[in-house]
DNA sequence: TGTACATCAGTGAACGCGCGTTCACTGATGTAC
DNA sequence: TGTACATCAGTGAACGCGCGTTCACTGATGTAC
């Protein structure tokens, strides 16, 4: 079977998108071949049409997962009033969904310290993603010189992925909103 | 070859101290039985004389890790004057000693996320961890009420956890530290 | 005091399973003549 | 217009490897008589 051109990028898209969701669930040792494929509704032979290794799947899927999170966030702070900006990131980070979806959330809070594990060649990789992470929220932070920004940047997201790790690690959602609430609301009133 | 009386709950202990230096530095998955046993000085078949299965050496090396981390930031927080208590343990846990040596350093920090992943059975246990963590530590956040300590606990152990996390990530001792230190003056002037 | 047997932490080969990767093959469509 | 061949995304069996687990065996020491 021939298929229409723009076809091969439209699957490899797709492959990236549910192994992006699968990383995140299951973490990086979670989200094997076969099972991505299958996710895709392809069977694991054909993955080496698409990718060099696991490896560049798991580069690529977690570029998803980082672009995903920061355009959401660039999104609420972009509708809100300056200064009130990156108040809309914590909360919309914050938020009860994010903690409850790890699969559509921030790769940092759901994959962190593997993230600080991989191997050699992965690592600038990850480096590069984490910089850009920074660099696409610094602007909306509060603080009047880039450096201010920059470290209430490192203080609010270190808050910020710390409390939806903590939470998630609770079996109860009364519990896990507690954690969020009020690591929400000491960023609120601290800056 | 006969044992010494004790002989076999010393084994069992050194066992435990790698298998907890071992998942705290590599995850979940990478302390493997032969190489925890390779550690100890033994080899893999002798395991099972040991633990009923490779979980229970987890849940075992993981309250071994917390007991470390815990009695550290208790250490600290009773050497400090009251009120400046909780000063200590932020400075303990943010010194970048911490941060650099992962296989001695808090289990949160470390395995955050994957704790967050293990399977039911385990759960449990993690959770206990978790809830034994914050009641040797609530006493000595800051806040009038114990409903203030605990939300004070869940503040400040995110942002330090997150932010241990983060500098991880960076391959410059010099960006780790400056996140270190963004999250360790973030908290001393926020309570 | 000496002999036979029991004990038990530790050994190392082996098994089953999952996973990343390879490879010969398929089959529908495009191209050459 | 028709025939032969090339293309290439996708298939499914197979391979190698690592890992958790099992098991028959070892060998030094303790115990029974």
């Amino acid at each position: 079977m021939r298929y229409q051109p723009g076809h091969k990028a439209e699957i490899h898209q797709k492959i990236v998108k549910d192994a992006s969701r699968r990383v995140r669930a299951d973490g990086l040792n979670g989200a094997g071949v076969a099972a991505v494929m299958g996710d895709t509704g392809l069977t694991h032979g054909g993955f080496y049409k698409h990718f060099k290794s696991k490896d560049d799947l798991l580069v690529e899927s977690l570029s998803e997962g980082f672009r995903e999170i920061e355009n959401r966030l660039v999104q609420a702070a972009e509708q809100s009033p300056p200064g009130e900006d990156w108040k809309a990131i914590v909360r919309t980070y914050l938020r009860p969904e994010h903690c409850e979806h790890p699969d559509h959330g921030c790769p940092l809070a759901t994959l962190g310290p593997e993230l600080a594990r991989v191997d050699k060649r992965m690592k600038p990789q990850i480096v590069a993603e984490l910089v850009n992470y920074k660099s696409r929220m610094t602007p909306f932070m509060p603080g009047r010189r880039t450096a201010d920004k920059e470290r209430a940047f490192f203080a609010i997201f270190s808050t910020m992925i710390g409390a939806v790790e903590i939470a998630r690690l609770l079996p109860d959602l009364a519990m896990r909103e507690k954690v969020l609430a009020s690591a929400r609301d000491f960023l609120l009133r601290s800056f």
